[in-house]
DNA sequence: GCTATTCGTTACCCTTAGGAAAGTGACTAT
DNA sequence: ATAGTCACTTTCCTAAGGGTAACGAATAGC
């Protein structure tokens, strides 16, 4: 019944099936992009362009090469990056976003508008608000 | 050094500090919508409007009622959800955005989006290309 | 031969997310 | 009195995520 004001996705009712898929969609999309790191790796792809593992783990502050090894291998597996071995001294690898990486660059600006309007609308509410939720 | 082209979020050479405080918040929006069901939940009020317990529980195809219970109380202490005990018969509850809420539509729209883009791709990919990144 | 660098892998462990199943408490209907 | 509904809560359990630390292959320098 009444839904929240100004919101009108509401695909459900006149299309079920259409629901049903945009649902599916984005389950896919959070499985794929879940943890704590990937959208973090795509950010720094994103600033840095081609980057080196030990610059990823550099940017990355807190992973450790064991995690960051393989998320990158599950970036790769999913066609965002891709992996280039450099005949250098010492070995080095590149990481770089594929063009089809490009797709998530809205979901990250999304998630970084929300995080900055969240962040500050917390703050409001701190010292304004009494707990939310506990109706009479 | 070469960014993927057409790609221009490059805002960490201009300004480190505006790139970190990015960073910040999107890590900040990872914490408080990672997990498998909150933004099945989300899309679920988006969608439905007002809905009660049982409705979510019976939408969100597969979630038990301690972990449902559970994500709603989180969305709640983030601002992002309503709870409103209704005095009804057999007791009941009802969920609903906050306005605060329509701030995660982008994201959610940009992950729908993504994951229909990523399914075309994937099944596109799965005949046509070698297993990447094992350069010679 | 010894050491350092780079990019990992492997083994081990611990914490958390999340699922199954049953119970609770308030209320209603029969 | 008994049974059912709704919205949870509690208990128990497993699987996955993620951390630490050590090791390995390749190459280069001392």
């Amino acid at each position: 019944m009444a839904a929240v004001e100004t919101i009108s996705l509401a695909t459900c009712e006149q299309d079920p099936a259409l629901y049903n898929e945009r649902m599916r969609a984005m389950k896919d999309a959070i499985e794929l992009l879940s943890g704590k790191w990937k959208f973090c790796i795509l950010l720094n792809l994103y600033n840095y362009g081609t980057m080196r593992f030990k610059d990823l783990q550099e940017t990355s502050t807190g992973i450790t090469p064991k995690v960051l090894s393989k998320e990158l291998q599950e970036l790769e597996e999913n066609l965002l990056i891709t992996r280039t071995v450099n005949n250098t001294k010492p070995v080095t690898v590149s990481y770089a976003l594929t063009p089809h990486a490009i797709e998530t660059q809205p979901v990250i600006n999304a998630l970084v508008e929300f995080g900055l309007k969240h962040r500050t609308k917390i703050k409001g509410n701190y010292l304004a608000q009494p707990p939310v939720g506990t109706p009479a």
